[in-house]
DNA sequence: ACTAACAACTTAAACGTTTAAGTGAGGAAA
DNA sequence: TTTCCTCACTTAAACGTTTAAGTTGTTAGT
């Protein structure tokens, strides 16, 4: 028994093709009667119809798909999820596509895969890309003609919508908060520096807190990996063996920082006794660690939010501008940070 | 400048439709000349040809799309990933579809939503079911001719895969390690436990352990609520406030045990010290937390592999039986848990 | 009584592919 | 030389919808 088609559905109610579809799509630029409606719902029910979203895709040009790329953390490395902020934002964006009707299409990046290839194989109403992307890829998508918003990156080209946080001011922020608490000899940790994104900006941020406050930066004092827990468990070791002269360390992101508590925990040092520690990204891992963690709080649920929201506006009206939008951010103070004498 | 269509490319190159077809998508039943294919190719290069997808699955019945339903968590959240064991699952389902040219598709489930409304609504090569959904709808959800994996649930149905680990065994064998430990006093904390779910299975092992060690299961050391860090925060504030009898805890989710080991914390109470504690999954969180969770290791991973594995072989060998796979499962000693003088 | 308007449909083209079947040319086998 | 193959294509139908543009039959207005 294979899967009913419209015209199976026409045939059972004794109308048209047509009929069935504006009444299954309950077009209002087309009267039918009560009758005729009655009799084509019956006979999709009798017969299980499940229209084809394919063949509407292909008739109306809309899918009701939402593309969503994220970046792979570590190559090779199937856990796309190892720093929950991308778990946390995925859900955020589903939930929101679903209450208006669209799917979620998911595609990591593989290391010598193309990102846009997603673009390039699926027909979607809208993309939403996740990161960094590599700067020459971004021209060829420009051609591909649906609304797209990058989150979390500093790409500015008005092709694109962007939805950001200032990850400058967070970094400053979270310096400023230990250097107000006395702390002096601060480490900087985080993913890789690249040009334009968060990592860079939040770094930029921790340079100018210290700059500041007449602070110097110690180039032995920075430490750049991969965004992880165990590289966060690394860097403590590193540090300790150097002799972890520092009193302090300011973290890109709290997966990273968990790591490193951990890490310091391991040499046995303490958190925030021995060393305090700043995280960013506020993710709910941050209340569940011991310490809690003191993290730079941003709102990962209205992140999502906002991309979808900008991509059903864009689709909706076709002359809205691409827009870039800052979200707030807020220091959340808890237990990862002490007081220096 | 509209998006070029395969005609587009066959006229720029000279050639059929037909033709394009044959040489882009390598057809080896038809034999083109060198010559065309370097036109064609050129062309479609030219062109900056991008195939549209929703044709060929309408054309070719394929659509190399996976769907993925994972339950929400709790209604009216967005957070389905609240439990990091559907990230990580998630995370690993992508990641084998897309090394085998499938994408996925993800949906939540809505409280008032059918979860076969996903079914429904797309044309999809197989579908990953995961966690526990209510009877009535798999009746329906059979009539959907595909490749249908239903993960960590116990329905026994030969129209489905299914995937899974010894649920009870894992209660038991976390129990028996408390018991081992000189615990006598035991709870037990859950999310809902609903008919056939690994909640059920893994409460059944809990009291089987008991039971053969000559323990009474004790009404008011079980709770069952939802699988999320607040509720083990709220579970554990429960305990003191009773006095707190027990000495041990076991937790089918490690979330949850995180929970209350930060709810313990709260009350003044430590880990392992006051209260032992054992968890269940060893999500990568397990490792991260302070102490670190003794836990019931299953290979997220794999489970997500295989979901996928056992589609693809499906769609591959139109007999291949639906199989029912059982991973195996096993203890993880970490820091939560300490002997009873 | 005649036109206009409207309600309730149907016809047919279009969306962009795939693929079974067909075609013609050239070469090999008889 | 004729027949038969094989190569290198092309034709045309099919996939299951949507939707602009008809086509009726009825009602309303004058």
């Amino acid at each position: 028994m294979n899967k009913a088609s419209i015209k199976d559905v026409a045939k059972l109610a004794g109308v048209s093709a047509t009929t069935v579809s504006y009444v299954l799509n309950n077009k209002p630029s087309q009267t039918i009667s009560k009758k005729t409606k009655d009799k084509v719902f019956k006979a999709a029910k009798t017969l299980n119809y499940i229209p084809n979203l394919n063949a509407r895709s292909l008739a109306s040009k809309k899918t009701n798909l939402i593309g969503v790329v994220i970046p792979q953390t570590e190559p090779g490395k199937e856990f796309m999820f190892s720093n929950p902020f991308y778990g946390e934002l995925l859900s955020s964006i589903e939930y929101t596509a679903r209450l208006n009707g669209f799917h979620i299409l998911i595609s990591g990046t593989a290391e010598n895969q193309s990102y846009i290839n997603i673009a390039k194989n699926r027909v979607m109403d809208g993309i939403i890309f996740v990161g960094l992307f590599p700067g020459e890829e971004l021209e060829t998508l420009k051609g591909y003609n649906v609304p797209k918003v990058l989150v979390d990156s500093y790409v500015n080209d008005d092709a694109f919508h962007t939805i950001g946080i200032d990850d400058e001011l967070g970094g400053q922020l979270a310096t400023e908060y230990l250097i107000k608490n006395g702390h002096k000899d601060i480490a900087f940790v985080s993913g890789a520096l690249i040009d334009n994104g968060v990592n860079s900006m939040r770094y930029s941020g921790y340079c100018k807190a210290m700059e500041n406050a007449g602070l110097k930066i110690k180039k032995e004092a920075v430490y750049t990996g991969s965004v992880d827990f165990d590289y966060g468990i690394s860097v403590a070791q590193e540090m300790c063996k150097k002799g972890c002269k520092e009193t302090a360390a300011f973290i890109t992101a709290d997966v990273l920082a968990i790591g490193l508590i951990k890490g310091f925990y391991q040499m046995g040092k303490s958190v925030p006794e021995d060393i305090s520690v700043v995280g960013f990204d506020n993710v709910y891992l941050s209340q569940m660690s011991y310490p809690s963690l003191t993290t730079i709080r941003q709102d990962i649920s209205q992140k999502g939010r906002e991309a979808v929201a900008l991509i059903i506006e864009s689709l909706k009206n076709k002359d809205f501008e691409n827009k870039n939008i800052t979200l707030p951010i807020s220091l959340v103070t808890r237990d990862s940070v002490i007081r220096k004498e």
